[in-house]
Formats: C-alpha cells, structure tokens, sequence
DNA sequence: ATATAATTTTTCATATTGTGATAATTTTGC
DNA sequence: GCAAAATTATCACAATATGAAAAATTATAT
C-alpha cells in the first residue's frame, strides 16, 4: 500500500467516521497514522482551514461545518436519492402507517442507508440510520444486496466472518451460504424480522446499475405488524420499487 | 495563494458545494480549478476511491456516501450540537408549538445553521436550512453574529456589499451601520421578521467561545404569531439560552 | 457488430514540494 | 507569573506531484 499526500490527507479526515472516536489531538492521529507529528500539524491546519475540522478547545479536534454543507449538497443534489423519493413515497402510502421506507447503498464493502422516507416523524428504532454503516450479513437491506452480489466476493466476505453468516441463517459452511444466497437472489423481495434490533422487520429489493448491485430499496416496519399475511402483500411492492429504481438509474445514466 | 496538493484536493471537493452546480466532469473541474486534466484525473481518482465522490455515470461525478457517514459522526459528537440539544428543546417547550429552534454557526464569513430542534415535524419555509450558508447581513441569526464581531472584520464585510446591508435595515454607510451595530450588540436578543422569506420570524442571541462569537442560537416562528406581546415575551427566553451555551462551551473546554 | 468518440490510465522527465528532525514560538493551565 | 503543552517555523534532501503526450479502456452511435 504506497500512499500518496492526498490519500494521507483523506486518511486522516476518514479517522473521524471511526465509530467510537470522535475526537483526534495530533498526537493521537499520528500515531495511528504512522506520520511525524510535524506532519500531522500540517494535515490539520490544512484540513482545519478549509472547514472539514474543527478544534473546539485546543489540541481536541472534531469534524468541522464543511461537511454539513457538502451533506447539504448531496441530500439535495444526489440523483439516486432523487431518483428514490417519490418511488418510497409511493411505497409508503401502501404500507402501514407506521412503515418507514429506506435507500441503501453499498459502501466500502458494507451497506450504508443514504436516505428515509417517513409518514410521520416518529422515533423509530434506528435499525438502518443514515449513514452508519452495517455488515452485509444482517438485515434484509443488506442481505439483498449480498446476494446479488458475484460471488467471488460474496466468498470473500464469508470467509472473513463465517461465525455471523451462521448466526444469521445464512449457513454454516460455504456451500450452504452459496445455497441460501441463491435463493435469496431467486425471490423478487426478501424479509427478514429482528435482526438489527428486537422491534423491526424488513422487506427488500436489489437496485442495479447495469451489471452490478448499487443498493437497495426497503420497507421496515414494527415486528407486531409485520404478520404473515401484511408481508406477502408488501413484498412484490418493494421488489416492483426495486426495479422502478433499476430502471430510473439506467435512464439517468442516459441523458448526456 | 500558493496552494500546496491537498489544498488543491480539498478545493476540488468544496467544488461540490458549489450552490448552483451539484456535479462536475473532469474537464469542468479542470479548467475550473486551473489544472491539468491528467492532474484533475488523478485527483478525482483519490477522492472517489475514499469514497467521498462517486461517479453515476461515465463522466459525471457527484458527492460521495463518506460525506453521509462524516455527517452523521458529526450530528452525533458534535461536542457544540451535544451541548446545544437540551437547551434548545427547553427553549422550543415555552415556545408557540408551531416554532423551532436553530443553531447556526459562523463560518467562511458566513452563517450556517449547524442543527435544528422541533416539536411536531412540520414542512416550515426553510429560512435557515441547515447546511446552507446564509449572509451576515440578513435575519436575525445572522445579524447577531455580524454584530459582535470584531469592527474591523465587519467593516470588511460592510465594504463588500454596502448595498445589501443597508437594504436589511443596517444603515447606507459605515457611521450608520456602526452604530446600528452597536444597538444590535447592546440588546441581550435580537429579532427580525420577513427577512428571509415573507413568512417567518426570528429571535437570536449570540454564542461566545472566550472571546469571539462562535455563532448564535434562535427561535424561529411564524410571522403571524410574532406578536409584539410574544415577541418580548421570548426575547429573554432566547437570551438566556444563549448565555447558557456559552457557559457550556466554556465548561467543556475546561475538562481536560 | 464495428467504428468513432469520449473517458481514463500510463509513461516519463523534471522541477516542485512534501517530509522528518529539531528548534523556536505561541498558547494554555495552574 | 511560570511550567507544560500545542503549534509553527527552519532546513536540507529525498520523494513525488505535475504537465504533456501517448496508450488503453470504455461508451456511444451508426
């Protein structure tokens, strides 16, 4: 791994979406970096000047006001989740008014929701929170995109964790895994119920970009209302919002 | 402006924060930003594979899922946010229900609200959208903050757009505005109605950190509530809160 | 399917500048 | 006020960022 300036650069500001730090001094972050501390400085005065951090008492930096405005932007401007809006309304005012309707992306070889549409604001359990990144193996958000995923990497992934793809029904060994990844793939929608919390269930389907998965596109809804019979009605609604997305996402791609 | 390989980086991805330009080709950034288009490859290159922009199509590249994971790191731990959240909601509780509560920054010789706080979700005209940065001269989060800023800094401001503030009620040259100024600074809270949009109105009070103003804390309501009774009736309410947030932040800069 | 165009990556030689170690300076905490 | 921490400046050298042009890949239209 040769890393350029840049890529250092980015490497630090990558250092504030760890999940259970959210604060760097210059020491800290150069050690963790591997770079002089003289060097360090330099990256945060740089990144310090330019609004993506931020010290609010000295020594102790956080993520700075830049961000919000670039998360502006892409709330706003980015088309998948403009492609998406009206698709999980329409899907919402199907389901029970409780229901909350979710977009996910695969991220960095995780799935991360990039935008929820809701009737009414309600604390929900945050079972899929915007921009918190899930393992692939849990929920059906993920699973969907899992299994539509080649399989080369599907394996890849297993093998990096196979004590949680056995914990979440998906096999104990990898032909197993193999088998019940095909038959996700074969549903047009795919449920699952308590696996990120206690109090939800999902119903969800892949979104395509050309050849590969991009992400997908979900209902949760409480577990006391996901029964048998409210399920298999919502499910060809989320897989026919899952290729309604397919299909505005290969017409976007279109338009020069 | 001597600008070294990361500065570049970083101005390449404030691109995508541009108002009225939400995605950027190569050649766009290129000639924009006045560097060479293999460079501008490579640069576009490092950002999109950490993530933080993402090409939709073959040549069109727009922000990337890194912003939404840094974004939600920073509503989580911003410690400015975390200490703000508790008063702004006592704020909203003696508040008209129809209000909200906004936190707004200073930032790039701008105001940008940082986080917003509301009882009932409710689509309310956005005066202050959080993320969107917002002159000095218009409405009273802004205005609060222009006013207990340094003179000569305001000054600068003044020069800049001599035209805008003396639209907004600041004064048509620098003796007026001064003082103006000085009236705004003196009041434990100002308001202001109209100013942003036709249907809201807003009370604000500044946040200091030592010495200078960080940036302010509002009530923002309907202008149809807006009474005068209301209105003076909430100016303390909001004046407080600001002094209290400027104690927290003093008192988390304390604990080392 | 093939050709044409657009986009992206490589190559390469050069000058630029990013880098670590250390010292100097400023700021903070008591 | 002083000691400690945080930040910036200095410097010499190696590392690499850079522009130009060519090669390769990928998209698009015929």
């Amino acid at each position: 791994m040769k890393e350029n300036s840049q890529e250092r650069l980015l490497r630090l500001l990558s250092l504030f979406a760890d999940e259970d730090k959210g604060e760097w001094s210059v020491d800290e972050a150069s050690v963790h970096l591997g770079i002089s501390a003289s060097q360090t400085y330099r990256y945060f005065r740089t990144l310090a000047s330019a609004g993506y951090i931020s010290a609010y008492t000295t020594g102790r930096y956080v993520l700075g006001p830049a961000i919000i405005e670039l998360d502006r932007k892409l709330r706003i401007g980015d088309p998948m989740i403009s492609a998406a809006r009206s698709i999980m309304r329409e899907m919402l005012s199907t389901a029970p008014s409780a229901s909350i309707a979710i977009l996910c992306r695969y991220f960095r070889g995780q799935v991360m929701c990039v935008h929820e549409e809701f009737e009414t604001y309600q604390h929900h359990e945050i079972s899929y929170e915007r921009g918190q990144p899930r393992p692939l193996y849990q929920g059906a958000a993920s699973k969907v995109i899992l299994a539509n995923l080649p399989l080369r990497q599907a394996r890849a992934y297993f093998d990096n964790a196979p004590d949680k793809f056995n914990q979440f029904g998906l096999g104990a060994n990898w032909t197993e895994v193999k088998r019940s990844l095909r038959e996700l793939r074969n549903q047009p929608a795919i449920n699952t119920a308590g696996e990120l919390g206690t109090s939800a269930a999902g119903i969800s389907a892949p979104i395509y970009d050309d050849k590969r998965v991009l992400g997908s596109i979900s209902l949760v809804l409480p577990i006391t209302i996901a029964t048998e019979e409210i399920t298999s009605f919502l499910m060809p609604v989320v897989a026919a919002a899952g290729q309604e997305m397919t299909r505005k996402m290969h017409q976007l791609a279109q338009l020069t």
